[in-house]
DNA sequence: TCCTACAATGGACTAAGTCCAAGTCAAGTG
DNA sequence: CACTTGACTTGGACTTAGTCCATTGTAGGA
């Protein structure tokens, strides 16, 4: 059922109930939440979670690599448990809807080694923006 | 001087002793400067200036185009005043210096039509990520 | 079952940014 | 040039997102 929590607990994690709640509320198909909504979450399963835990729980699988950081929007960092497979993010620059896309070719690749100023670059996170079509449609 | 400032004279700004002066600090070459840094600059030469009105005149010259906001790491958003040339960043994981680059290719193009979900997309971001020369040395 | 190191708690604290009512002033008009 | 007006600025209170830490609780091994 949680593929997220199986992961982490063939890492060593010790299991506590507040874990779970919280791998289980990223787990779902409730993907790109902000740390307050996985809060919000995880109080319905567990009501006496305090949001340090749940803090420093998405600080850890992030840690882990299990969970990605996205900071698309300039509010709350999200939180997309889709790690496992590289993706990037298109954003609706009206109402913030977000999507994974996979672009075709490797961003990587196109960053010329005269253009890496000595830096060893190990990691790539492309944002498209745009309007989705439920705000284009109601413009 | 300020190519900047003749540029936003030319949209039909009021100008003011304070637009003036946020406009020539980010006019120099410290580019990259975070809201707070810019108004620590432009009290250098206008001690009266408040916050409030740094945070407007740099909400406007991005509304305008002619600034560009950088959320590169996680904390304050960054100013690139940078916006007539088209480029993206390159962002040290320790240490959090920025360098403009410019890849290869266009980005935008690699977003093939069934992966935009009906958006219209306007605009892409690249931040690349790595370890500086710098920081290298000192690992 | 008992221990203990790791985890959770919650409340205070910080950083970054927004809001607003009142005062000020740039620049167009006569 | 003086006047007028609406745009601009101010500063302080407020909000939002997140961090810190001393204390209390507990998972899991011996």
């Amino acid at each position: 059922m949680s593929d997220l929590l199986e992961r982490l607990r063939g890492r060593g994690w010790r299991m506590t109930a507040q874990r779970r709640v919280v791998a289980e509320v990223l787990d779902g198909d409730h993907v790109h939440l902000t740390a307050d909504e996985v809060h919000a979450r995880a109080v319905a399963k567990l009501p006496e979670i305090s949001r340090a835990t749940v803090y420093n729980t998405l600080g850890e699988m992030v840690t882990l690599g299990e969970v990605i950081e996205v900071s698309t929007d300039r509010r709350a960092k999200r939180y997309d448990p889709n790690a496992h497979r590289p993706h990037h993010h298109l954003v609706c620059a009206r109402c913030g809807a977000i999507r994974d896309v996979h672009p075709a070719g490797d961003p990587l690749a196109d960053l010329p080694a005269d253009e890496r100023f000595g830096f060893t670059v190990s990691d790539v996170e492309v944002t498209y923006r745009g309007i989705c079509p439920n705000c284009a449609a109601t413009a």
